[in-house]
DNA sequence: AAACGTTTCAACCGCCTCCGT
DNA sequence: AACGGAGGCGGTTGAAACGTT
């Protein structure tokens, strides 16, 4: 308090709109355009101060905003982009066509915050709430996790901050990356990998307690496919390409021990997978890009990390005995889909012990589910929109 | 049918950021 | 660089709708 009021509020009516009030707003916005909002009630005849009919406009008179319920699509699509942005409701809502942060707020706070924490989610950090029960030392597991979840938030952080200078060069920055190296690389991913290397970088230096990441060795593919490479001296490359479905696609190749045949897991995200939304302009032209490229080859790296303890998004892995972590198989259609609708009433079932090694029943169950849960996030930050403000 | 509790969501509030001066 | 105006954002509120007893 102690601070003016956005605008002169005496006499000015508040609380629900009524029609006639619709009326006069829309009538005007459609005739002249909205202008200055704190001039428009005036001209426009209201008796509300320029932010509420800004609000009412963009929250509900809008002519492209779609009602009624979310699709399952939207729901995951929102619950994975918070997982990476947090309560950001404006940069989810870019991702949700005709959906306004308003709603995606109210949305998330009534339906699916609840769901998560009957599935034993942590809505807000997006990792299981019983860790330290998955854990023989809980404690020193929760401070691992704590720790590791500083490096993860830290690491977005500076992708975003990072994404956010770049997005001023960005309408060069496409023609940059395709013409100059011939391997384009969405910024928003390249971003966010280099922020998430940065972190286990900068975690590994005189510390053993963390991920040291290191390629094994690379092949090449033929057909052009994403590629999310890690090195120990460079940022983790990420070579988006364009599967037989046109959907640009992330890669994740996993291996044991430092073979790239024993135990690798192959993932790859399918059609089916995961549609969060539809592809926007700049990803249809990123891809156009991509299809004109001459001669459009990715590598392909297997990629073994080794670990100590637990690294946050810890769902997104599992943690062998050796201390690799294997990036599991991006979910199918009965992924994530059947997690939120085969757990929306019943809270899942929690492994109650062992250690990370060995996850049998209902543990190795819940690892899978959680893993593909963040091979979810890991995918839609692959897909998104490039002019996205995601990060 | 009434009372009560819960859920939903439009709208408000205050802070923050951006941008022009 | 500092300032102020305008718009944007996220948290919160409260009335209405809905469900339960």
């Amino acid at each position: 308090m102690g601070r003016s009021p956005c605008c002169d509020k005496v006499g000015l009516k508040k609380g629900p709109w009524t029609p006639e009030e619709d009326q006069k707003l829309l009538a005007y916005i459609e005739e002249h355009g909205h202008g200055s909002w704190r001039a428009l009630p005036a001209k426009a005849g209201l008796q509300r101060c320029g932010k509420s009919c800004r609000l009412r406009w963009t929250n509900y008179l809008r002519p492209d905003i779609k009602r009624g319920k979310f699709s399952l699509q939207e729901e995951q699509t929102i619950i994975q982009l918070h997982a990476l942005l947090g309560n950001r409701w404006s940069a989810i809502a870019t991702h949700l066509p005709k959906r306004t942060d308003n709603e995606i707020k109210n949305y998330w706070n009534t339906h699916l915050k609840k769901r998560l924490a009957k599935m034993g989610i942590d809505p807000v950090t997006h990792k299981p709430k019983n860790d330290a029960l998955l854990s023989g030392d809980g404690q020193s597991k929760s401070a691992a996790n704590l720790s590791h979840m500083a490096q993860w938030e830290s690491a977005r952080l500076e992708a975003e901050a990072r994404l956010v200078r770049e997005s001023k060069l960005r309408s060069h920055s496409l023609q940059h990356q395709l013409g100059n190296s011939g391997v384009p690389m969405p910024p928003r991913c390249q971003d966010i990998l280099k922020g998430w290397n940065g972190a286990w970088s900068k975690s590994t230096e005189g510390n053993g307690g963390v991920p040291a990441v290191t390629a094994i060795n690379g092949s090449d593919l033929e057909s052009p496919t994403s590629t999310l490479t890690f090195s120990e001296n460079a940022p983790p490359v990420l070579t988006a390409g364009v599967g037989d479905n046109s959907m640009p696609m992330i890669e994740f190749v996993g291996s044991t021990s430092g073979s790239s045949e024993t135990g690798a897991v192959k993932e790859e995200a399918e059609e089916d997978n995961w549609k969060p939304f539809e592809i926007s302009t700049h990803v249809a032209e990123y891809k156009e890009g991509i299809e004109n490229s001459l001669s459009f080859t990715s590598s392909l790296h297997d990629l073994s990390i080794s670990m100590e303890g637990t690294w946050t998004p810890e769902s997104l892995i599992r943690t062998s005995g050796t201390g690799h972590i294997h990036f599991g198989n991006v979910m199918g259609d009965e992924g994530f889909t059947n997690l939120l609708l085969n757990n929306s009433d019943d809270q899942i079932s929690l492994s109650d012990g062992g250690d990370d090694s060995d996850h049998n029943g209902s543990g190795s169950e819940y690892y899978e589910d959680n893993k593909n849960y963040w091979n979810s996030i890991l995918n839609l930050v692959n897909s998104s929109p490039s002019d996205s403000p995601m990060f």
